[in-house]
RNA sequence: GCCUCCGUAGCUCAGGGGUAGAGCGCUCCCUUGGUAAGGGCGAGGUCAUGAGUUCAAAUCUCAUCGGAGGCUCCA
């Protein structure tokens, strides 16, 4: 018998020569076509972990496909290495954040090597080196330069955990999205990127081929909404209170006015009985946080300013309140109450005794809406009333122009000049500046009130290395002198860019990252942009997958892409569209989750302490065996928390207080166990060091091999959804490979074969071809790894009863091996120089399906009677509808049922794809 | 509350108007000189529930129940 499947001799030695002989070095070549696969790229953290292999190698499996069929590929990696982490490594452990984030990088990059991926590291892109981030302070002058980048005044979210501000797409539910962190609202300058310049074209997806829910999430991230801007001027003093509202044809039923306690004029306009209330009420929300705030089904608190605001449209005088439902960041902060047509407005109105009136009467009604009937307020279709000239207009259902009452509004306000037309976004302009260290520096300089941009020759501007990092949670760069001091006058922004800005261009710089006369070298931009297919997760759905397709339309309309678009006109290649979005295809991958895992099954001894058990011994046995006569407490350990454990027996959990030095017996474990070491339940979630439920990628490796990791990865999961992890089935992937390996090296058979047997191994083979492909292109990968087990079994089938000859082995063996090297690599490139082919399998293509070789030439006639299958009939593939039914009408099953009367109907349905054709007789 | 996706074998998932499928797991048998293994045989499903359309529904339609994700005082 030959040698074992050993994975890990082979692995090293396959990683080594593919590295040597630059096998995946990636090279512009115009007569061929090209394909960009991308993964996202990975922060440095400490180490590689199972998500990291979940998201590669299934995208690695594809692109080897991509590059077995013909395409030149591009799998470039590269690591998004600014960030918090890196800073706080510093403050925490007195580690330099370039020390750190090296050793990260490095050990990530071997890690990453045992996967055995095409990546070609010869691209490789690293955002926190100068080389890298010269680029991206040079991309900020550019849009500076352009009006993109600018320096404003906002109510930004502060973080004082991070001591920084973040942009509005890194908070969620007030928090910040790393920490869970609360953040507040604080008004700063802050340097911005114009991305609400590009809101329409954002939620423009054409040509665009990604999921559904990250389109969906987009939209609704960019939030817009057309209506009408107008302003209400106050009745004393000239104070425009500036509104934004999607219903102008309301306009007539407003009734009073809502400001949010943060809007600037709440100052100026309260009067001076109700200051002390106001002020009390503007203090109390300040205190809420954003979640509070939030709430659904909140009590609509608010007070009375004092002031009065004229309707500029029927000139009627309304109360102005502020109240914490309207919200400073959306819209104007303050709004028109139409309390007769929205509910929340309604509400408030019912609250605080403040008049309702009907501007809208629903036509289809027999009776006419009042004020007094109403019990929630009406904000369907109907007729516009007590709206003067405007009475009688149709408001629809439609929102914007395309409803003829709003259309009729608008129009006449622009007429009148009390308002226009206006569409407003709750999208805000990106905030890209942060006070930390550890970021692309912004190359601009302060002299006084004026901003002067560091000029090109000088970038990048450094990041000094020796900085100190004091416990203040202050950037070292702010007490940096030589920094930020450039002489006596001008100091240097010592704000640093949010690394979203390094990853929003980083598929330019693997296309060339060493160039150092420009970002990217326009003849590798004309060729390989815009990236084919890129895939990773779902939650950069609105940061850095918004913000990269933005960069890309700013570049573009900075005629950055100007080069690449004459290279590509060069060399006969269509640049339109080519430069309008960065990634074609996107998919996302799921999560890998804990698996679930039973916790211990324990015996409890000891005394009650009221409730609950003070234990003196806890030991672990078997699952249920309770000796005879036990009398304390025992049941599986579905929780603890410190020392008190929540044993659970039949649905009923007891709570064991163990002793400080209690005896606790784990067999499992030896020595002196204690109550840390008590395994609890677990719920399938996601992995996480402090659950315990970790699976380190190194260890698999060591145990499975690298191919069966990957295999097991494609193969036990649908990759766009994830799932629980489960050891248990590594086994499928592991005994198919083995199975494989046993196959090749026992070499091709001596026996004749048979050549039914052989036309029938070609068969499959040809159909496995086309879901294999299918699965590919899907990214359904375990339906392909399925169907080439399934192929195998087949194959191992026909061996062992020897009906296959050796030339039919070849035959089959040569391409089995082609379909395996994108799945497992090194073990298809192992058995492939083995059988002596020429080096490499992954330079081969990929076997081509034939329809031909698929076809299958008899089949079962499936007879049935009431569409209840009853009988089959062995018939040509192709057979003919009449033959079909004669047959099926004579077969035992329809005589039996027909009795000698004539069916009723007799239905030919001919097998297509796969499927046996039928007759369905009706009796 | 709204939007999107999903309920198929014990598990993970294919399929999808026309005979209910794969891998793992499981039962039983064989092997014990491939051995933290190998081989063989087999069992397992009212395709979430209810109604409708059809000669025929797991598949299409509607409703209900259950799950996952996203949005949510958005003016």
């Amino acid at each position: 018998m030959s040698e074992n499947y050993q994975p890990h001799a082979i692995e090293v030695k396959w990683q080594q020569k593919w590295e040597d002989s630059r096998l995946y070095r990636s090279q512009v070549d115009w007569d061929k076509p090209k394909h960009y696969a991308l993964t996202m790229l990975p922060y440095p953290s400490g180490d590689l972990h199972i998500g990291h292999w979940f998201a590669m190698t299934p995208s690695d499996a594809r692109a080897r496909w991509m590059r077995m069929k013909g395409y030149n590929v591009l799998f470039p990696m590269g690591f998004d290495a600014f960030g918090l982490p890196a800073e706080q490594a510093a403050i925490s452990r007195n580690i330099h954040p370039w020390k750190w984030t090296y050793a990260n990088l490095e050990r990530m990059r071997e890690q990453m090597r045992s996967m055995g991926a095409m990546f070609d590291w010869e691209r490789e892109a690293i955002s926190c080196t100068p080389e890298y981030y010269k680029w991206s302070e040079w991309f900020f002058k550019r849009f500076y330069e352009h009006g993109i980048a600018y320096r404003g005044s906002a109510l930004v979210n502060w973080s004082e955990t991070l001591q920084t501000v973040l942009a509005n797409e890194q908070v969620i539910d007030g928090k910040d999205e790393r920490t869970g962190q609360p953040v507040v609202h604080k008004m700063m300058e802050q340097w911005f990127f114009r991305i609400t310049k590009y809101a329409d074209e954002l939620l423009n997806f054409e040509g665009l081929d990604w999921p559904e829910p990250i389109k969906i999430m987009q939209t609704n991230w960019i939030g817009r909404s057309e209506g009408a801007r107008a302003a209400f001027h106050t009745a004393v003093g000239n104070h425009p209170i500036e509104i934004f509202t999607t219903r102008p044809d309301t306009l007539w039923g407003a009734t009073f006015m809502v400001l949010a306690p943060e809007h600037a004029l709440v100052d100026v306009i309260t009067t001076p009985e109700q200051r002390a209330s106001v002020d009390e009420y503007v203090k109390e929300t300040a205190l809420e946080t954003e979640i509070e705030r939030m709430l659904e089904h909140r009590e609509k608190t608010g007070v009375f300013t004092g002031a009065y605001a004229i309707n500029p449209v029927n000139d009627e005088k309304i109360p102005i309140w502020i109240a914490d439902y309207v919200m400073i960041t959306y819209g104007a902060g303050a709004i028109m109450a139409v309390p007769g047509h929205d509910q929340r407005d309604f509400e408030f109105a019912k609250a605080h005794d403040l008049p309702i009136r009907v501007v809208i009467q629903p036509g289809d009604m027999t009776e006419a809406l009042t004020v007094e009937a109403m019990s929630a307020a009406y904000d369907g279709p109907g007729v516009m009333v007590n709206s003067d000239a405007m009475d009688g207009s149709l408001s629809s259902d439609a929102k914007g122009r395309k409803n003829p009452a709003i259309a009729r509004v608008i129009d006449w306000l622009e007429a009148t000049g009390k308002g226009e037309e206006a569409i407003n976004y709750r999208l805000h302009d990106w905030l890209i500046s942060r006070q930390r260290y550890w970021g692309g520096p912004i190359p601009m300089i302060y002299d006084g009130d004026e901003i002067i941009p560091v000029p090109d020759e000088d970038l990048p501007v450094l990041l000094p290395e020796d900085v100190d990092f004091m416990p203040t949670g202050r950037s070292p760069l702010t007490y940096h002198e030589p920094f930020f001091k450039v002489d006596e006058t001008r100091r240097r922004e010592t704000d640093t860019l949010d690394t979203f800005m390094c990853s929003s261009w980083y598929q330019l710089r693997y296309l060339s990252p060493d160039c150092d006369a420009a970002p990217f070298d326009a003849e590798e931009a004309a060729y390989w942009l815009p990236v084919d297919v890129y895939t990773g997760g779902a939650e950069h759905a609105v940061m850095h997958l918004l913000y990269t397709r933005f960069f890309t339309k700013v570049l573009r309309d900075l005629g950055l892409y100007d080069d690449a678009v004459a290279a590509m006109r060069r060399h006969g290649r269509d640049p339109e569209g080519a430069f309008d979005e960065p990634m074609t295809i996107l998919r996302n991958q799921g999560q890998v989750l804990g698996g679930e895992r039973q916790g211990d099954f324990v015996l409890c001894s000891g005394r009650a302490v009221g409730e609950r058990m003070l234990a003196h011994r806890v030991e672990v046995v078997d699952w249920n065996q309770v000796p005879p006569g036990f009398d304390g407490v025992f049941g599986e350990l579905a929780h603890r928390t410190e020392d008190v454990l929540h044993v659970e027996m039949a649905g009923i959990t007891q709570f064991v207080k163990v002793e400080r030095d209690a005896e606790v017996i784990i067999p499992d474990i030896p020595g002196k166990n204690n109550v840390n070491q008590l395994r609890h339940h677990l719920e399938i979630q996601r992995m996480s060091k402090s659950k315990g439920n970790v699976v380190n990628p190194d260890e698999l490796v060591e145990k499975y091999g690298a191919d069966v990791v990957r295999c097991y990865l494609m193969f036990n999961f649908d990759w766009q959804k994830g799932g629980p992890w489960n050891e248990n089935n590594i086994k499928g992937p592991q005994g198919w490979l083995h199975d494989v390996w046993d196959i090749v090296v026992a070499g091709a058979p001596t026996s004749p074969g048979a050549a039914d047997a052989e036309r029938d191994i070609e068969r499959k083979l040809h159909q496995s071809i086309a879901v294999i492909n299918r699965g590919l292109e899907d990214f359904s990968f375990n339906t392909a790894i399925a169907e080439q087990m399934k192929f195998k079994n087949y194959l191992k089938a026909a061996l062992r009863e020897e009906k296959i000859g050796a030339r039919c082995w070849w035959e089959i063996i040569n391409p089995t091996l082609r379909l395996l090297a994108p799945f497992a690599p090194h073990i298809a490139e192992e058995l492939w120089a083995r059988l002596g082919f020429d080096y490499s399998v992954h330079t081969q293509s990929w076997p081509a399906y034939d329809a031909e070789k698929a076809r299958e030439e008899q089949v079962d006639l499936v007879v049935m009677i009431n569409g209840k299958p009853r009988e089959t009939i062995p018939v040509d593939v192709d057979i003919a509808k009449e033959l079909a039914v004669t047959l099926a009408l004579e077969s035992a099953a329809a005589k039996r049922s027909l009795s000698g009367e004539a069916p009723k109907r007799a239905i030919f349905i001919p097998g297509r794809n796969g499927t046996d054709p039928k007759v369905n007789v009706v009796v």
